[in-house]
DNA sequence: TGACAGAATTGGAACGTTCCAAATATTTTG
DNA sequence: CAAAATATTTGGAACGTTCCAATTCTGTCA
């Protein structure tokens, strides 16, 4: 057990040169020579010397610590999940590394967490942010000059970058889709209306509706907790309806998931009798039964873009904020009721 | 934009203190007059002060940076996401933060990302290895003092602690279950022999057609690719056997999964053809078709369990390697054919 | 050969904190 | 009230790196 670390001093000392030197090779400069470079390098090999980033980021006050901190809301949530890992292969590649939490939707977590990390000298950071944070919550980080980047739920009013999904363009093709199949009564489900995705999904389904041609029903617009209880409950308001509802289209997959559950329980199966549509394409879409009509995502794709976006910031100093938006696309399963239920499984 | 940092000696000329009360406070030391501390934090708070944990790190060197690093193979697949969300829990709750990074199974990947993280100076480490990762790798750093806890794959011959579920037993009670309903021909599918993983879950399966009072056929042990592709390609082999079987434990879900797959190619029901089991319980096995019997081995416990081995050995400055068997238990559902389909989701 | 340019190297000083030993203020005690 | 004990506070000197300006080495050219 070796008690004493072994620094850029002792490799000075052992290489014959100054630390100075030693600073220099670490760095890659070609100032120095290439028989000390190689020589310097054999001692730090020999002595297993590792590098204190600590001690560096230090010196060069406010540059570039290499780290960026991702912090999620769900991250048991496959979605999230994914994004995650989207994020850490940009990241990764680029020589960074990410500091990852999970704040379960929580205000205060959310705020202790991205201290932390700000204690730490974070150089960027990615978050998808808890319900209700407030849009100012970020300014301290973009004052210091540590760029953010939004994504997934944007946080209108506030100044930093965000990428999101086209939230607008798939409900719209969603609800199209349902048009196309003749349903004329189409319910929008779930969701908290204080949120900016609710807002552009909605926004969605009323150009959706319109562009077929159909009247806008305030009625029909059901919110509840975005969560497979919510979809329950929801289900269960617009199915009493005087003029029930023949298919909805649902705030996200969870909802739709619960959605399903509310009209079997009320001997209904969904696709055939009532037809379901969902938004983000989760794991699970797939596998269920009946196998979900959702929105697909690519939350993947949506880490990859942050922190491509977040890396170019790093890289300029200071940028403008910018706003992607990825687009999305509609898989069409079974549950919409436009395919039968064929269960069959290629698996070569 | 703030371009000076704020630093303690700001805080100590504007309090009228020293920089050493003020360091003081920052620690809670309980030996600072309690109306100095009240002002101090006060100025803090004015200031905006945030705290730099690297130059503390710097000073109290090889104490304690209170970052843990997480190393996974696979976040994507949620039995991963999961144990990661457990290590955050309580390395949250003790003040650290997290490190995560995935290795995609690369060892290479491995290597470098664990470099990184000894870089930024973790107090810590838990990892699930990387396949064919070498005993040897982690034995820098505890050498340098740097406590590694191993999860889920232990790393026979390495001296670190290492935290993993009860293979043996989970596979036994599987083998024993299918026993019970009647089966005589039990194959034991997928996975890859190398690894210590498949050692111990083939050891439980011997035991429990022992205790079974089975024989034990060399030719019904059939290995591959630890996925659904190797699940398809093993059961393809069990299937022209001469005396065929008519159950399986598989290596794990995905496994499991790929066998489904394969029956139905062959116009086979897994259920009612024949019998399936899994192994690790990940969140598609209850919503699949049929539901997946599974041994379930909790992650997110993993996680949890893992990150207070850690935590202890880290704040006993050196600690015995030890090692942690979590408890598993068998779900039976549709795929070993003991129950019919019932679809009922309950949702409320 | 001496001056000069370029290449390679180098000794501090700094970064923001903690630790130590020592100094000062306050209280208690005989 | 002096001395002793206790409670607070405090200036440096670290920690391991990078940066700067300055230095020492090379060779080149007139």
């Amino acid at each position: 057990m070796t008690k004493a670390r072994v620094t850029v001093i002792d490799i000075a000392k052992a290489a014959g040169v100054s630390k100075s030197t030693v600073s220099l090779v670490l760095q890659g400069s070609s100032l120095v020579h290439e028989g000390t470079r190689s020589k310097v390098n054999a001692v730090m090999r020999e002595l297993g010397y590792v590098y204190n980033r600590g001690a560096a980021n230090l010196r060069q006050a406010g540059a570039k610590s290499r780290i960026v901190g991702v912090v999620v809301n769900d991250l048991t949530n496959s979605f999230f999940a994914e994004l995650a890992v989207g994020v850490d292969m940009v990241v990764q590649s680029a020589g960074f590394v990410q500091f990852l939490s999970n704040t379960s939707e929580s205000i205060d977590r959310q705020r202790e967490v991205v201290a932390s990390m700000r204690e730490h000298g974070i150089s960027g950071l990615i978050v998808s942010p808890a319900r209700a944070t407030d849009a100012a919550d970020f300014k301290p980080l973009v004052a210091a000059g540590i760029p953010v980047v939004v994504v997934v739920r944007n946080l209108p009013g506030a100044k930093v970058s965000s990428v999101v999904s086209d939230n607008r363009a798939g409900m719209m093709s969603a609800v199209e889709h349902l048009a196309e199949l003749g349903h004329k009564r189409i319910a929008f489900l779930g969701g908290f209306p204080d949120t900016a995705v609710f807002d552009d999904r909605l926004a969605g389904y009323r150009s959706g509706i319109e562009a077929a041609g159909i009247d806008y029903h305030q009625e029909l617009v059901i919110s509840s907790a975005p969560s497979r209880a919510g979809g329950v409950e929801a289900i269960g308001k617009a199915i009493v309806l005087a003029d029930k509802p023949t298919a909805a289209v649902c705030f996200n997959d969870a909802v739709a998931f619960g959605v399903c559950d509310g009209l079997r329980a009320r001997r209904l199966e969904p696709g055939s009798d009532f037809a379901v549509v969902g938004f983000d394409d989760v794991i699970e879409a797939q596998a269920a039964v009946p196998a979900l009509t959702t929105v697909s995502v690519d939350p993947q794709g949506i880490g990859r873009r942050g922190a491509q976006l977040l890396l170019k910031q790093i890289n300029a100093g200071k940028a403008e904020a910018e706003t992607v938006i990825t687009a999305v696309r509609l898989v069409v399963r079974e549950s919409c009721g436009a395919r039968k239920s064929v269960k069959v499984e290629t698996g070569l």
